[in-house]
Order: structure tokens, then C-alpha cells, then sequence
DNA sequence: TTCCTGTATCTTGCATACGGACTGGAGATC
DNA sequence: GATCTCCAGTCCGTATGCAAGATACAGGAA
């Protein structure tokens, strides 16, 4: 018998989930901005139940901040908050890459690669949001192959933060994103030669020299939308 | 004026949350026991819309699985699973013990004493459970003082599987608490003495043991409740 | 003017109702 | 006897209603 598998169509919690994360994450929404459940409701054509269930799924995952009896707002990261999360987020991503390095590294490699040329194909006709999206589906790549569901888990548990961070407070600066090109295609180089020292060295240039940039921008107080 | 503060009441989702996730912990359910929310509901004398979220929580702590239109179920751990779970708490623990000895050396240590007097309080006058309970107090010290909050979410989101594990499959060997203790000691000596290396050797050993008992459980096919 | 206070209006917390989906077993059919 | 069909029971997904707390603002007193 062929494979008639079906998949189950989404339940609406997960669809409002999703397009909430979106909408914070792509920045239609300001960071801070108060969001009313009612109103949710009403905009997405659901009732409340599904539109509360979703948002405590986001507060779980630190894009929202839900205070009773008053409202839900959009997470508002502090300077601390940015450091803390950047340094944890080298913690993961250093320890997914050596897991991928003794567990699968051909596999790792190659959606390396894959990922590394979706990236440089929204550099040459995409906007700096598809460069972005890739730049994270380059970095799950490591969870992905890490051969650990529980660390995958903990980098989803912040990867919308990143995410959301990243298209927030991001400042287009002249050839940022060559930058960030070369220093992937460096990583990748790395990682191929099994220079797990130089991978993490650049690592961790790479992500405290966004968290950096990020510093500025809350530091300028201007937290944009 | 004096400090009025009063604390809020918690919410009935955070005490339906926090009974169950005992009740699961303390081995008062089975691992793979069925569970329904309107049973739940009922027993527990609040109406559904509580406990299912409360469910929902717990299923991201991995302590429930929730099938739809199905049923909810106690977790049930593969032995991979479980590998994985040690292999992740042991990079997550040694993560913290590395930004605690950098950066809050002192209240660390003095946090962790205190932490093992409980437990040595608990080996003479307590039960398996008391132990079981200070030795989970132990590792959160680590959390508590590492400076970074992130850390220790990622560590709350799988202490539940942890604890859980350690109720529902551990064999009360002889002299195992005695064992147990007498790393923990070695463990603030040599984070005391500031010797890194040490540290995470005891404490690789200290999980992988327990691992080591986990799998033979699991393998026995014996999944007590 | 400044401060206090009552109230209108917002918010979320929780209870409840209904319907669709799944499961397991009794009975019919081959 | 084996298999299929139907149906009742159970579960969750979702919508809706009501209660209680938080807030903002108008209006009165000092």
C-alpha cells in the first residue's frame, strides 16, 4: 500500500501562533506594543480561546509578556536581556556544532552549503527580511543535524527572540551583509576542515558583533517598529 | 510606611500546573498513563479551561504529550531520550558552573553548601524522596547564581523530565545516596579549589551514572509509577 | 491649583456549551 | 469464524458569557 499519509489541518492555535510570531517577528508589530485579546480576536476572525492559548505559548517562548488583568504586550528586551540572550545563544550554537562534527558531519555540511547559497541568493534579488529568514534557517541548520532533540528544543525556545532581534534593531550599515556573508562562509570553511577552535572563534565574533549593534540601537532608545 | 506588598494569589492555572507536574514527578501517575481533561477537571474541582492549559505547559516541559482529539498522556521516555536529556543537562550544567565560578563565585558556593547540608539533613532524617528533592535544589543553585536568565530557563524546561526520571527509575541501590553525596562533596571542593577541569569530569561522571541506571530500567521494561 | 475619589471602561481569568473527531464494541453479513 | 458496519461513548477544539481586577479620567473638596 503506497503512503496515503494525511497531514491534520493546522488547529487554529497553532495558525494564530504562528502569524502572531510572524507579525513580532517581521516587525509589523512594535516592540512593547500593547496587544488586547478581544481585539486579536477580532482582527484574525477567531474567538478568544484560541487567540489566549497561543499567546501564553508566545510568552513561553519571551515574544510577549502577559500581565494579569491588565494586557499582553510585545517583549521589550533590555541591554542585559540582549547580552544574556547572545551569550546563551553561543552556548547552543557552539555545542550543537560539535555535536553535528562528531555525529554527522557530511549531513551538516551539506545543508550547510544548501543554506549558505539560499543565502547568497536572496543577497543578489531579495530584501534584507528574505536575508534574514535565511540567516536563520543557516543556523537551525546546526540544531537539525545536532542529534540532540533537547538542544534543538532550547534554541527554538529563543530563536524568535533572535529572530525578532534581528529584524528590530538591526541598522542597515554599509556592507553589513557582506560581512555577515563572508564570516558564514568562513564558519562553513571551518567546520568542513574540522577546526572546531576557528568555528568557534568566529562564532562568537559573529554573534557578539550583532549583539553589539543591537546594544546601540537600545542604548539610542530608539526601539523601532 | 511600611512595606504592605501583597502577594497576588496564584492563578488557578499555576496551581493546577504545579499539582500536576508533582503528581507526575512524584511518581503518582505512571509514565504513558492516560490523562483527560474533564477527569482532571473534576478531580481537581476547577472546570477544564485551567487544566488544558495547564496541559499545554506541561507538554513544553515534555512531562505531557498531547494527542489531538485523543487524549493527553504522561510522558513516556525512550532510552535515546533520555540519553539526550543527560548529554543536553550535562552541557547545561557545566555552562553554569563555568559563568557561576567567573562571575558569582562566592554567593555560588556559599549557595551550594547550604544546599548540600540540606541534603546531608535529609540523608539522616528524610525519605528517598527528601533526597531526591534536595539533590534537585542542588543543581538549581548552579542557575540561580550564573548571571544569565536564559540558562536557567532552558534548565527549568527540562528539570521536570530530569526529577521525573530520577523518581520513577531509579533502583535503590545500596550505598548509592552515600555515592551520590560524596560527588556532590568532590564537586564543591573542586569548584571551591576553582579547578574547572575536575569539576566537569565529576560532574559528567555524576550524570552518565545516573544515565547508566536509567537505561538498565528502561531496558528491564520495567516503567514503574 | 492640587489632591483625592468614584466610576466608566478596559483588561484578563474562569466556567460552560456545543460540535467534530476518534475509539471500541455489538451486531449483521459473508 | 472472520470481517465489515454502525453506533454509542469519550475526548478535545472552539465559541461564548460572566465576574473580577486594573486603569484613566472627570469632578468635587481643600
Amino acid at each position: 500500500m503506497p503512503d496515503l499519509k494525511v497531514e491534520q489541518p493546522k488547529s487554529l492555535v497553532a495558525i494564530v501562533e504562528e502569524r502572531l510570531r510572524d507579525a513580532i517577528v517581521d516587525a509589523e508589530m512594535r516592540l512593547g506594543e500593547t496587544l488586547s485579546e478581544e481585539a486579536l480576536s477580532e482582527a484574525l476572525g477567531v474567538s478568544r480561546t484560541p487567540v489566549r492559548e497561543a499567546l501564553a505559548r508566545l510568552q513561553l517562548q519571551g515574544l510577549v509578556t502577559i500581565v494579569p488583568k491588565k494586557g499582553t504586550f510585545v517583549f521589550a528586551p533590555t541591554e542585559e536581556d540582549v547580552s544574556e540572550l547572545c551569550v546563551f545563544r553561543y552556548m547552543l550554537e557552539t555545542q550543537a556544532l560539535r555535536e553535528c562534527m562528531s555525529k554527522a558531519r557530511a549531513a551538516a555540511l551539506a545543508a550547510m552549503n544548501d543554506a549558505l547559497a539560499a543565502m547568497e541568493a536572496t543577497q543578489a534579488g531579495g530584501t534584507r527580511r528574505d536575508y534574514a529568514r535565511a540567516d536563520t534557517v543557516f543556523h537551525e541548520v546546526f540544531f537539525q543535524h545536532c542529534g540532540n532533540r533537547y538542544l534543538g528544543n532550547a534554541y527554538r525556545g529563543v530563536s524568535g527572540r533572535v529572530a525578532a532581534l534581528r529584524t528590530h534593531l538591526s541598522v542597515p550599515l554599509e556592507g553589513e551583509q557582506e560581512r555577515s556573508m563572508a564570516e558564514h562562509h568562513l564558519m562553513v570553511e571551518a567546520f568542513a576542515a574540522g577546526r572546531l577552535a576557528d568555528l568557534d572563534s568566529i562564532l562568537h565574533r559573529h554573534i557578539m558583533r550583532a549583539w553589539d549593534a543591537y546594544a546601540d540601537v537600545l542604548r539610542s532608545g530608539e526601539v523601532s517598529g
